[in-house]
DNA sequence: ACGTTTTCCTGAGCGC
DNA sequence: TGCGCTCAGGAAAACG
């Protein structure tokens, strides 16, 4: 489940791979996979045809590339289970490839691959003058916390305004981008935080610790990968990342607490998962 | 307006 | 062997 380190690991990937080079040929293979392109896959196809692939740049889980002189950017989201994957034009096809770029060079091939299409490519215009050519359409993704301009200060406002619960708030990503199940899990008990914590009873020491928490994480499995639980994430090359090893909560019920010892819990929530420490991060008062 | 719920999707795993 | 059920969940639309 792809989430800002997994991304970042496939940015880095992408801009090593594929930013400089021009597109020979686009297939679109499953129109879902372009669904938000509202102009439909032939206007998708036609407008990356003949054009150079920038830099690579990543907003939380949203990846773009701007196309030269166009004032556009191919904007992607991996979802669930998508994959890009660089890979030899003789590799046969994935089972669940739903777009291929071909380049001019006539080297390794671009594949978007995705099993539950959640995922996505789109084709959408930048903020003119903006040197990143950041999409437009994600002009409502707030900034991430491994970003030098996140805002710490308007973050802990924010959630003092929310009515709101603390793990609610992580996953929005209009409030800081980049965080799933998985590093809110990760993040919260790091932070000594129950997922029910309302928002506006969090104190500046608490907030400050919560972001110091989502950070750790995400370096720490940025430094190794990123996270696998099977092969639905991988890096370009199709390697999957360590993390998972390195969990404290996520996924872990009734395995003991690394700091106490106290059984993990896994309580439905949102119709997914909370994992947590009940002695660790004791349940709030009120509600 | 804002917070909450629903919806989209496929394959693995499990009980019977 | 196979059927039906549950689970995994990002984010936008729909709902209240």
């Amino acid at each position: 489940m792809p989430e800002l380190p997994e991304v970042e690991v496939v940015r880095r990937g992408l801009e090593r791979w594929v930013s400089g080079r021009a597109i020979a040929e686009v297939q679109v293979l499953h129109p879902r996979a372009v669904r938000r392109h509202l102009a439909g896959p032939v206007d998708f196809a036609a407008r990356l045809t003949g054009r150079t692939l920038g830099p690579a740049h990543r907003r939380g889980k949203y990846l773009w590339l701007p196309l030269d002189g166009t004032g556009c950017s191919l904007l992607g989201h991996l979802g669930m289970s998508g994959q890009l994957l660089v890979q030899p034009p003789e590799a046969p096809d994935e089972t669940h490839l739903r777009v291929r770029l071909r380049f001019t060079d006539g080297g390794r091939e671009l594949r978007f691959v995705d099993q539950r299409t959640f995922g996505g490519l789109t084709v959408h215009p930048a903020e003119p003058g903006d040197p990143e050519a950041t999409p437009l359409a994600i002009a409502h993704i707030a900034r991430d916390p491994l970003d030098p301009r996140f805002d710490d200060e308007a973050f802990h406002t924010a959630l003092r305004g929310r009515r709101t619960i603390v793990k609610r708030a992580l996953l929005d990503q209009s409030l800081i981008s980049g965080v799933g199940n998985i590093y809110a899990d990760e993040a919260l008990w790091r932070a000594r935080l129950h997922y029910d914590r309302p928002t506006a009873t969090l104190t500046r020491p608490q907030t400050v610790l919560l972001l110091q928490s989502v950070r750790e994480v995400m370096a720490a499995a940025l430094a190794v990968g990123g996270t696998s639980f099977d092969s639905l994430y991988v890096n370009v090359n199709g390697e999957s990342g360590y993390f998972s090893r390195e969990l404290d909560a996520y996924g872990r019920r009734d395995e003991p607490c690394r700091r106490c010892g106290t059984p993990i819990r896994r309580d439905p929530w949102m119709n997914r998962s909370s994992y947590f420490c009940p002695h660790c991060q004791r349940r709030p008062r009120l509600r």
